[in-house]
DNA sequence: CCCCATAGTATTGTCAACAACATACAAAAT
DNA sequence: ATTTTGTATGTTGTTGACAATACTATGGGG
């Protein structure tokens, strides 16, 4: 029994709303208004508004001044752009990594591949997601740049999340081949020492990685398009072809 | 201090805060309390509360939910991992530009690149800041990529003025060293479309940058020791619980 | 028919008071 | 003297009311 600090509650709204807008309950550009999300939690509008500039921080939310606050929208540009950025900084990483990690850091890089590479054996995505955190996690501590570790962990995180959420689930037979980067990138950072190509392999992994979500976000785009309309969130998992 | 009412207040009142950060009126570590600078700048706590929030999102202060919000310190290890990610970006930006940047904007960048290297002629430091701005809106402008942008002038920007702020004011010799940085960097961008080439030398202007200013936030940091006459009115280091 | 003024409503911005929590200090116990 | 306990005080968290601003719809003039 660990006695938890109570959050406050401008932090436990802010996670609330979080995860709504990474499972797409709430949609990009959707306006989000303090007074309705303040009743509907049964709280003032005090810390709805906080949970909002808490939001804005990690991009989910746009608050304009005096226009209230929406859901950041998730145009092609903004991933491709997001994920440039997520390919450098994690290249920057894996560079870093190989140059000032220490023999304990490259053990725990060492084993989260290997939770990466089986959980794609066994098709599980749910641990595979975990697993790529704890890689990451792992990566980041080993390469001693705090600051590169609290962005990544913090908004690109949650960015990306979403991006590959609303790219809707990840196909298992991509699995496999993501998995393949890690193992190039754990290769050249965790056994060669080799930042060089770390980098690139890390890079090439956002690469793939982009081409990917910008593929099924398009598709889900004109597929929105054709039956206009709402659709909202039904579990539509029936349109991947391997 | 007189507040006009066509922004709000709270961005207002980031404004104010974010300057005095920048100018070290408000000292890395010191403790911001909100009844205080409320009272300081007549209104009302709720402004206040929301302009840490937004300053939070640059990295200016930091709050802890029951306990306040500080100005974020200045560490060593983060100016380092600071100038790291924000040479990673430029570069970024840098090679993005030599592939994706218009005439137009390889004009633009050309003229700011001019403005940098009159003020630097003319030991102009304030001008030359102007034009190292300039230069960046240019060359972001360029490199299409608005989420990159958007971080870049955003909270990297106020941390890196204030690391140079902190770092003693920019001495007039350094200038134009650093001026010729630009030179490169405009040469590969703008005018041969190395995009390659011009990542390097993005890099290596922040790594030169990094060193420069390390080692005056050093100097300064062993300057203050040797004669700690006054110093440190809130900072009570007595951490208790974990 | 369209444009634009304007009133009325909805929503955000700010305030002041109160509640909950953290800190500092003094008294009591060992 | 050191630790513990209790109490007082200061600071942050939350609330509900009010003010300022943006939005919507309705009606009049071109």
């Amino acid at each position: 029994m660990t006695f938890a600090p109570k959050e406050t509650l401008a932090i436990q709204i802010a996670q609330y709303v979080s995860d709504k807008i990474i499972r797409s309950e709430l949609k990009a550009g959707e306006k989000i208004q303090e007074e309705r999300l303040a009743e509907e939690l049964g709280v003032s509008r005090s810390p709805v508004r906080e949970a909002l500039r808490i939001l804005e921080k990690d991009r989910l939310v746009e608050v304009v001044p005096r226009h209230g606050a929406r859901v950041t929208e998730m145009s092609a540009t903004f991933i491709e752009s997001l994920f440039d950025i997520l390919g450098e900084l994690y290249a920057l990483g894996a560079r870093r990594f190989a140059e000032r990690s220490t023999e304990d850091d490259r053990k725990r890089l060492r084993a989260a591949q290997e939770q990466l590479n089986q959980a794609a054996e066994e098709g599980d995505i749910l641990g595979y997601y975990r697993a790529f955190l704890e890689y990451s996690r792992a990566g980041l501590q080993g390469s001693k740049n705090p600051l590169l570790e609290e962005m990544l962990l913090g908004y690109l995180d949650a960015s990306m999340r979403r991006a590959e959420y609303e790219a809707v689930s990840i196909q298992v037979g991509n699995l496999k081949k993501n998995a393949d980067f890690f193992k190039r990138i754990t290769k050249y950072a965790a056994r060669e020492g080799n930042g060089e190509m770390a980098a690139k392999a890390a890079r090439a992994f956002f690469d793939h990685e982009k081409e990917y979500v910008l593929k099924n976000v398009k598709e889900k785009q004109r597929r929105t398009e054709n039956n206009s309309g709402r659709e909202e969130r039904t579990a539509q998992v029936s349109f991947k072809k391997g």
